[in-house]
DNA sequence: AAAGATTGATTGCAATTGCATTTTTTACTG
DNA sequence: CAGTAAAAAATGCAATTGCAATCAATCTTT
């Protein structure tokens, strides 16, 4: 009875903080964190298999993308760009040290830091994976302008802005 | 060799297939799959702590949410909506069902399926974590007209379509 | 310049996850 | 309609993951 009341007599109208829309009303399909997951829920899926044949975990994959873009950055700075826990990561180099595909460094400015650098193998790794990265990449995209698709990256840009923790 | 000739001598360039951009090229922030990763990557740390405070995994939740949303699925569809692998499903609904928020059924039509439905205590769980979804959600879209967000869920139906598997 | 606070990275441990297999039931095919 | 294939869900098991604690080095503050 506390719930029909609740329904039947909005009391205080006026006082009552923004309304949270529910769920229920927008739909699965137009609430926006719900798509980004199940979209890259399939795109991961989808490079799962040449994951394996080359003995990769998603955090060594991502390892792995990052480094072949940017240049000998902190474990920490490689966990937030890749998107892994740092001791997820941690244990992922170690993985892609004893597979040639890494090497650790010291800082040496700073002798608690550590640097990471892709070796000539690890190049290799990734280039043999980005094909098929690039492939689920246009997949996505098929039938969708340039215009529409530069405009979607921007919106994702200022999202990205929005929630994140780091300035990374 | 033959990677330098394959380099050096484009012998049938109108053959070649279309050239592979790198992604160091376009650059991490400009690649859609990376952002989506790193936005969802966040948004899901974000819930993480009143998710624990619920006792509840990822899977857990995107269980309750899609239930909050979809009316008594089969457990292989719920596994596609919610995003997550079908035994990994199965042991969310057995936690989920030992905590009295959900109930399992059989399938009149077909007895080797199962539909899963929420009680009313899932779907109060479901109510008391929603604030914080919708929260998040703000958070990500703030400063972002309503416009920018419409055209913006409207591409990730788009891309969703391209590349699901299931025409869930 | 010493003590405490903070930061970078690793590690112990438990829990979540994914793959492959199994069990049961339904669908198909000759 | 018998026999095989396919589908739905659950389970065994190994591996990945995340949290918390640890170790080491630097920064801060007085």
């Amino acid at each position: 009875m506390n719930k029909a009341r609740a329904v039947d007599t909005p009391d205080i109208p006026e006082a009552s903080p923004a309304p949270l829309p529910r769920l229920g009303e927008m739909g699965l399909a137009n609430f926006a964190p719900y798509l980004m997951n199940r979209i890259t829920g399939r795109y991961n899926a989808s490079l799962r298999e040449e994951m394996a044949a080359l003995g990769l975990t998603t955090a060594k994959m991502r390892a792995l993308a990052t480094l072949s873009v940017i240049e000998r950055p902190l474990i920490r700075e490689l966990a937030v760009y890749a998107v892994v826990e740092q001791s997820t990561l941690s244990r992922a180099l170690d993985g892609l040290g004893a597979d040639g595909l890494i090497r650790r460094e010291p800082d040496p400015d700073d002798s608690r830091a550590t640097r990471v650098q892709l070796t000539e193998a690890g190049r290799m790794a990734f280039e043999s994976l980005w094909p098929h990265m690039a492939h689920a990449h246009e997949d996505m995209f098929r039938g969708i302008s340039e215009e529409e698709r530069a405009a979607f990256v921007a919106t994702l840009q200022k999202v990205l802005r929005n929630i994140r923790k780091h300035d990374i």
